[in-house]
DNA sequence: ACCTGTCAATACCAAAGCGTATGGTGCATG
DNA sequence: CATGCACCATACGCTTTGGTATTGACAGGT
């Protein structure tokens, strides 16, 4: 009779790939501050004897999902949007993408609650500058002046960061589809130029 | 010879609203998870004997404080705005407020990174809606219809929420003077309406 | 069959945090 | 001056968590 765990029959053997994914499976669903190693090793159905193998320290676990987020959310919001060339059409697929692929965004949203962490603050720091770049270089190519398109990237992705914490984090805006709808709308006609 | 406590000579005898003030200090300076009642017992130069007279619990303490919060936060944004009567010179007025004040808002912003907390979500619930029905009323008046000026409430405030958490928890911006005016100034033409 | 490297279980320690119990101060009031 | 209350110190128990050390199971190659 072979010992069978209760959840998902474990392949038996972990690696640290695995120990890297359940944690962002954790800051997902309840934050940063719950990855901890014995929380995380129950939930795969080992001990704390099996991580400390694999890692060093709770730190580079932090470290090795962060990294792992970072490559995994720059293919998922970049990749799909290179192949529209039109800047205004670009920048209205971009709102769209966001708008409608909200579980992407749930681990940036709760690493941005987690910024006095040490280990998250360059990494956020990174991915937003890059957004940004990317923000202010298509409202250039949409035709607002250089400083213009600055503080409207500002602005836009500061709309963005906001209503990621509102909706996610405080469920306030709480809108029906057809509302949310008109929201993405009145965004789009009111942020994107011309 | 008088033994005299290092910090800020304390009033030999301490009140439960010393307690809920230093909490609120903690929460600025270092987030809600930081408020332990041993760590800010030794900040007040007491033990946590002390605590235990003034509050039952931890989670006592955490919802004078946030009550204290939550009267002075209403005095402070909303107080200074009644004597406006014409919409568009109150939201300026508002816009400017908020961007040349940010120390109050930074217990807003460290609030919004710990709505985990059961006891922290209805107080930012009642708050951000206070504000957003402010905000939907003012750009009504301002002369939206009615799903515009809900719309147009919803992005600004989503704006504000943003360029809090960026720039208070990121320092992303970490714009100058100038340029920080200027962005202002972008974001009162690009919102506001007419 | 045996050995070695890989992964995991167990036992253990130290620190931090919440909460309790109890005894001890100072200060006003009678 | 004594009494009592408001406030605080001390000591303790409990739990959670990070981390170490030691041992055990199990595979593949020799």
């Amino acid at each position: 009779m072979v010992a069978s765990v209760p959840k998902t029959e474990r392949p038996s053997r972990l690696s640290a790939e695995d120990w890297a994914l359940a944690a962002l499976d954790v800051i997902a669903e309840q934050g940063l501050a719950a990855v901890a190693v014995e929380p995380l090793a129950r939930r795969l159905g080992v001990t704390k004897g099996s991580f400390y193998w694999h890692f060093p320290s709770r730190e580079a676990l932090l470290v090795a999902a962060l990294e792992r987020w970072e490559v995994m959310e720059q293919e998922t919001v970049f990749g799909q949007l290179e192949a529209i060339s039109d800047p205004r059409a670009r920048l209205q697929s971009l709102f769209q993408l966001v708008a409608h692929e909200l579980k992407p965004h749930i681990i940036y949203s709760e690493l941005l609650k987690a910024l006095d962490h040490p280990v998250v603050q360059p990494v956020l720091h990174r991915v937003s500058q890059r957004r940004l770049d990317y923000l202010t270089a298509s409202f250039r190519q949409a035709g607002l002046p250089r400083l213009d398109a600055q503080n409207r990237a500002r602005l836009t992705y500061a709309a963005y960061v906001g209503f990621l914490q509102l909706s996610l984090q405080l469920g306030q805006p709480r809108l029906h589809h057809d509302e949310f709808e008109a929201y993405v709308g009145h965004v789009m006609t009111t942020l994107i130029p011309e």
